[in-house]
DNA sequence: GCAGGCAATCTTTTT
DNA sequence: GATTGCCTGC
């Protein structure tokens, strides 16, 4: 059964919060400014319950009232309360939000994504899974590198065999539940028998090194809660409201997870197999959106959000389609996009905050012409309307089209933040950090013991890891071990003996620090100064390391900040506190950085006197944002959708959905964009209009510049429309596309002879790998001259001129 | 043991 | 175009 929609309500657009009382708010502060369906999904009670939450429907205000609610109207235990979120921030927002809604006490909720639920559950449990508790927690990079030494463990042909490939499909097992035994049953051919042996000997090399990738975070809870249903038990009793977010993104295994916390089970039995006293199961709210699904890839699957009425008998559903984020004109649009897709729920949004602006739609030559078209169009907008830099995101499909903004922003003076992309947690001289800090905290975990000991070089060679390697083999111990008893080692080189000893000593004195309980910044820069680390970069005339050195500075600073504040810690789980765990240790530091997402480091909303920085981002990290103006850029076939989905019908639904969360995100204004040349992998393409674009209404776009007024850079075989590659750039193909490919030309020409350029602050350069950027300041004169140079989302670097391969533009 | 150079492959999207 | 792995010459 499905409330229908709301009445035309006299709901102003996203009335204010509250304010709450000493006392707590009242049922009707409360409910105050929400529709009658919201009302109902806040006050329900009973029945499973799926709220399906069009965009911009106050899903959010819905989640934060109906917490505060049970807390403070049905005398809920603010710890009996679990709520799933898809990014920490997310989470960290609505505990806020319920925070400042019922008070303090709310501080005990679990509200997390599911990977830092199961993290916290697993780190009190898992030994009985056979881990120990300060497992590592692998991410997709060391993944990768693990899977690469199994491939070559087994042998396996690096073509056929490609460990990318393998941890698709082992991602896709896990996410369904299925370990490596009952992978290798099913196997249909050798070809998956291979695969299935790979998954193996990888689950084995992780156990070894007492470590879980992300799959095997929820994969193995709920192994836990199957294998050991008093466990299960206890947190069947402890949660008794289950609140789940995104639910349109939930994979199997976290729908199991699900379900087992909150179905009614009438079978279940305690260890002895006695019937166990019936525990009445958990109130269970859902909400999500089919429409918005966009994580098919990483294995979610939209029928838990199609069947849940079937999952769950009893349950009950609650539609919310009044929008108070966008204009009406933007949800036409979203509303139209998304109705070729086949087979969904009838749904349209609607809007009381009127028409507003058309969208406006735009041709660009290339991509540098898109990337000036929409930054002319950010300045138009922040003089004469109330629009700040903060207001604007630009969304694009894949990461690597942030580049080009960014090259373009930069040149004009544009603030801007890319959000995502190369991640800062992936530097090189970041994973090196914190591969210390783990194998200090769990010296079994061997891809990150490995990855440290001869960084800096410190003559530990492949030959002694050989020796070494053998020792541990033979003696049936774990690496570290072997490290330790090197002196029997055969074979080994005295002076690799001595190295070998000089390391184990660094580590075993840098592990008193950690068993004393030392703070994590202090034990990580114990480890930068005590490895030689920090010297070897100091010493360095590579420009590129004195940015990694401030990036480590910049990792002190995230742990310090860490230390400063246990509240905002992921595990200010009470239970820890009242154990005497005041101050979050290193493991609950590596564990945050291990969850961090994306989405994490959106910048916040601009405040009055702040004008803020656009918000440059993928679609997928746009999910759950809005902004007063958004550009959608690429819009080609080919790139959105993405070539990969051109020939599969849902792949192809899955990129529509994704422009429809990229549209829903708009409030005010939209523009869309599309190249007629972009250049990918270094060859220019010539891309059609995005099939997208044709589903647009044609009256609700303005289209300020079409392909018929851009002839002008064409020549005739390329204005043909064909969607063909046209393959490696021609003399004249260079020529008419690419006076960078000339830049650079010129650059490389006049490296012989480098010559110390003149400059002074303000002048924009161009540095051979970190791009356009602008002179910040100068020191030093002649042979000394450094150059601080702003090169946008690569920082500012301090460059000694002499070296650097910098031209004046 | 290690640095530097070269080739191959890569690109969806992310917790 | 960029990263990563592989190879060779000290």
């Amino acid at each position: 059964m499905t409330t229908s929609s709301p009445l035309p309500g006299l709901e102003s657009l996203a009335p204010p919060e509250p304010r709450t009382t000493r006392r707590g708010p009242t049922a009707e502060e409360l409910l105050d400014g929400l529709n009658e369906p919201q009302r109902a999904a806040v006050v329900h009670a009973g029945a499973p319950l799926l709220v399906v939450a069009g965009a911009g429907s106050g899903k959010t205000r819905v989640l934060t009232r109906r917490i505060a609610w049970l807390i403070s109207e049905r005398k809920a235990h603010p710890g009996s309360i679990l709520a799933i979120t898809f990014t920490n921030k997310a989470a960290a927002e609505m505990k806020e939000r319920v925070e400042a809604l019922v008070g303090g006490r709310a501080r005990i909720m679990w509200v997390s994504t599911f990977h830092s639920a199961c993290v916290r559950i697993l780190r009190k449990e898992i030994d009985k899974l056979g881990y120990k508790s300060n497992f590592s927690i692998y991410d997709a990079a060391d993944s990768k590198r693990l899977m690469t030494l199994v491939c070559k463990d087994l042998d396996l042909d690096p073509k056929r065999y490609q460990p990318g490939a393998l941890l698709h499909w082992m991602s896709n097992q896990k996410n369904e539940l299925r370990d490596s035994e009952e992978a290798a049953k099913d196997a249909r051919n050798s070809f998956e028998e291979t695969m299935a042996a790979a998954y193996a000997l990888y689950q084995r090399r992780l156990r070894e090194a007492n470590a879980l990738d992300f799959d095997d975070l929820i994969m193995h809870t709920v192994h836990l809660f199957q294998a050991f249903p008093e466990v299960r038990e206890t947190y069947r009793r402890r949660f008794r409201h289950v609140l789940v977010d995104e639910y349109q993104d939930t994979n199997h295994a976290q729908y199991a997870l699900i379900h087992q916390l909150c179905a009614d089970d009438p079978e279940l039995v305690d260890v002895e197999g006695q019937p166990t006293e019936r525990v009445e199961p958990a109130e269970l709210m859902v909400v999500g959106d089919a429409d918005q699904s966009i994580y098919a890839f990483r294995g979610a699957n939209i029928r838990n959000i199609l069947d849940f009425e079937q999952d769950f008998p009893d349950a009950t559903s609650i539609l919310l389609e009044q929008n108070y984020r966008s204009t009406q004109t933007i949800l036409n649009a979203a509303n139209a996009v998304i109705g070729h897709n086949k087979g969904r729920k009838p749904k349209r949004l609607w809007s009381q905050a009127g028409d507003g602006a058309r969208i406006v739609g735009y041709v660009a030559d290339d991509e540098r012409d898109e990337a000036r078209f929409v930054s002319e169009e950010i300045d138009k907008l922040t003089d004469d309307a109330e629009v700040r830099p903060g207001d604007v995101a630009v969304f694009y499909r894949t990461n690597a089209q942030s580049r080009v903004f960014e090259e373009v922003f930069i040149r004009l003076g544009m603030p801007y933040k890319v959000v995502g992309g190369v991640r800062f947690y992936e530097r090189r001289e970041v994973r090196d950090a914190l591969a210390y800090l783990r194998m200090l905290v769990n010296p079994a975990d061997e891809i990150s013991l490995r990855r440290v000991l001869n960084t800096p070089k410190r003559g530990i060679g492949d030959r002694a890891v050989a020796c070494v390697q053998a020792l541990a083999d033979r003696e049936r111990i774990i690496f570290w071990e072997a490290l330790r008893r090197a002196d029997e080692a055969p074979g080994l080189a005295s002076r690799s003996l001595r190295a070998i000893e000089g390391f184990v000593g660094l580590v075993e004195e840098l592990q008193s620090m950690v068993d004393a309980g030392e703070r994590a910044d202090v034990i990580l820069e114990s480890v930068l100064a005590r490895s030689g680390y920090l010297v070897e970069l100091e010493a360095s005339d590579d420009p590129q390391d004195a940015t990694r050195l401030e990036n480590l500075a910049e990792l002190v600073a995230v742990a310090r900040e860490f230390s400063d504040d246990p509240v905002a810690g992921p595990s200010a789980d009470p239970a820890d506190i009242d154990a005497g765990q005041v101050a979050p240790g290193l493991s609950d530091f590596l564990e945050r950085v291990a969850l961090v997402a994306d989405a994490d480091q959106v910048p916040d909303a601009p405040d009055e006197d702040d004008g803020g920085v656009v918000t440059l981002m993928t679609l997928h990290t746009a999910k759950g944002l809005e902004f007063p103006v958004v550009f959608l850029t690429g819009l080609e076939d080919g790139v959105f959708p993405h070539s990969r989905s051109l020939g599969d019908q849902p792949e192809l639904e899955e990129e529509r959905r994704l422009a429809y969360v990229g549209v829903t995100r708009a409030q005010q204004r939209l523009y869309v964009s599309r190249a007629v040349i972009r250049s990918a992998w270094g060859a220019p393409a010539h891309n059609p209009a995005s099939r997208f674009l044709d589903e647009l209404p044609v009256d609700l776009v303005d289209w300020r510049r079409t392909e018929a007024a851009q002839t002008r850079w064409s020549r005739p075989d390329l204005a043909s429309g064909s969607a063909a590659r046209l393959g490696t750039p021609t003399e004249a193909g260079r020529r008419n596309f690419s006076s960078a490919a000339l830049r650079a030309d010129a650059a490389a020409k006049s490296k012989p002879a480098r010559e110390i350029p003149s400059l002074e602050p303000g002048d924009r350069v161009v540095h051979d790998s970190f791009g356009l950027g602008t002179v910040v300041a100068i020191e030093g004169v002649a042979d000394k001259t450094v150059a601080s140079i702003d090169f946008g989302s690569e920082g500012v670097k301090r460059l000694l001129l002499r070296y650097a391969p910098v031209e004046k533009l």
